[in-house]
DNA sequence: GTCTATACAAAGATAGAC
DNA sequence: GTCTATCTTTGTATAGAC
C-alpha cells in the first residue's frame, strides 16, 4: 500500500495540466505533499518514470469511464457523447486546467520517448472512439451527418482540445461551449 | 544593425515551436548560432524577454501577411482563407513543428506573464478576424452557413490549432487535412 | 558586440542512516 | 519509506576584458 505513491501522481498530474512537463520539478511535487525531494525517488526513479506513470493513469481511467458503452443494448448516443465530453467540460471549468495529453502536446519535441508513445496512443484511442460512436450514432438514427465518420471524429476531438487550450489562455468562458455548440449542430446537419 | 538578434529570434522561434518554451536554455540558442551563451544576454536580457520578443514578432509576421486583404474592393473569400490557413499548414508538413502560440498554450501556466498576454491576445485577435471574413463571407454569397459568424470562427480557429497538435504526435499526416474538410463544409452548408 | 570567467541557484539523482 | 547530506550538471545571469 503506497498513499505516497498516488499522492505523487495526483500532484504530477495537477503540475502537467497547468505548467507542462517542463515546468515543474521534483521540489514542487515534494513541496505539494510534504515530504522530501529524494523520497520521491524511491516511488520513481526519474522523472520521466513519474511523467510517464502519470500519462498512464490519466489515459487508463478515462479509458475506463468510457467503459463499453458501446456494447450496451440500446445505447442512447447522446448520452454517450455527453458523458465522454464532461470530464473535459470539468478542464475549462477550473480555469487553470487542460487534457493532461493535450498540455503535453504543446511541448512534445522536448519529451521524453515513452511519454510521447502514450500521448500519440491517447489521441489514436480517443479520435477512434469517437468514429466508432459517430457512426454506431448515425445507423441508429441518433446522429445524422453527411461524410466520413472518421473525418468527423478528428474535427470534434481536435477542436475541443483547442477549445480548452484557447480558453484557458484568453478566459474566455464561452470558448468550449460555442464549440461543443457548432461541432453538436455537425452531428445534426443531415446530408 | 544586429544580424544576431534576429538570428536569435529565429532560432527561439523554432525552438518553442518544437519544445515549448520551457524545454530549451540559453545554450541550445548559442550552440545553434555559434556564439556564447553570454552573448545572448547583450541583446536580450532575460530568457522571457527573448521569448516575449519572439512571441511579439511571430504574432506580427502573420498579422501582415494576413494585412488587409478584407478592406479590397472585391475580395475571394476562399482565396483569403486559404491564404490564412497557409502557414499553419506549413508547420504541419514540417513534421516537428507547430504553431508558436499552440504550443506555449500547453504549457501556459509556466509561462511569465508578457508573454501570457500576447498569446492570449493572438487567440482573440484570430478569432475576431475569422469571425469577421466568415462574416463578410456570407453577405457575399461566397460562403453559406447557419448561426453565429463567431461561433464558427471559434471552432475553426480550435480545429486546426488542436489538428496541427494532434499531427505532430501521432504522425498522421491527413489530420490537419481531414479537419480542414470538416470545416470548409461547415462553410458550404446553407441552412 | 562578443568573449572568458565566474557566480549562484535549481534540477535531477544517489548514498546511506534511521 | 522517508530522512539528511551530498554530488553533478545545467540554467540563468553578471562582470569585465577585448
Amino acid at each position: 500500500m503506497s498513499g505516497t505513491r498516488d499522492a505523487i501522481l495526483d500532484v504530477v498530474e495537477e503540475l502537467i495540466e497547468t505548467r507542462g512537463y517542463n515546468g515543474f520539478s521534483y521540489s514542487d511535487i515534494a513541496e505539494r505533499i510534504g515530504i522530501r525531494k529524494a523520497s520521491i525517488h524511491y516511488h520513481f526513479a526519474t522523472k520521466a518514470d513519474a511523467g510517464a506513470a502519470s500519462v498512464a493513469r490519466y489515459a487508463e481511467r478515462i479509458e475506463e469511464a468510457i467503459g463499453d458503452a458501446l456494447a450496451s443494448p440500446s445505447p442512447d448516443y447522446w448520452a454517450i457523447l455527453d458523458a465522454y465530453v464532461q470530464p473535459f467540460a470539468a478542464f475549462a471549468d477550473s480555469g487553470s486546467r487542460i487534457c493532461l495529453c493535450g498540455a503535453l502536446g504543446g511541448e512534445f519535441g522536448a519529451l521524453p520517448e515513452p511519454i510521447q508513445a502514450r500521448v500519440a496512443a491517447f489521441f489514436r484511442e480517443h479520435e477512434a472512439w469517437l468514429a466508432q460512436l459517430f457512426a454506431a450514432g448515425r445507423d441508429d438514427g441518433a446522429f445524422a451527418f453527411a461524410g466520413d465518420p472518421i473525418v468527423l471524429s478528428k474535427t470534434y476531438f481536435c477542436a475541443f482540445q483547442g477549445a480548452l487550450m484557447v480558453q484557458r489562455a484568453t478566459g474566455d468562458p464561452s470558448q468550449l461551449r460555442d464549440c461543443m455548440r457548432s461541432l453538436t449542430e455537425a452531428l445534426n446537419s443531415a446530408a
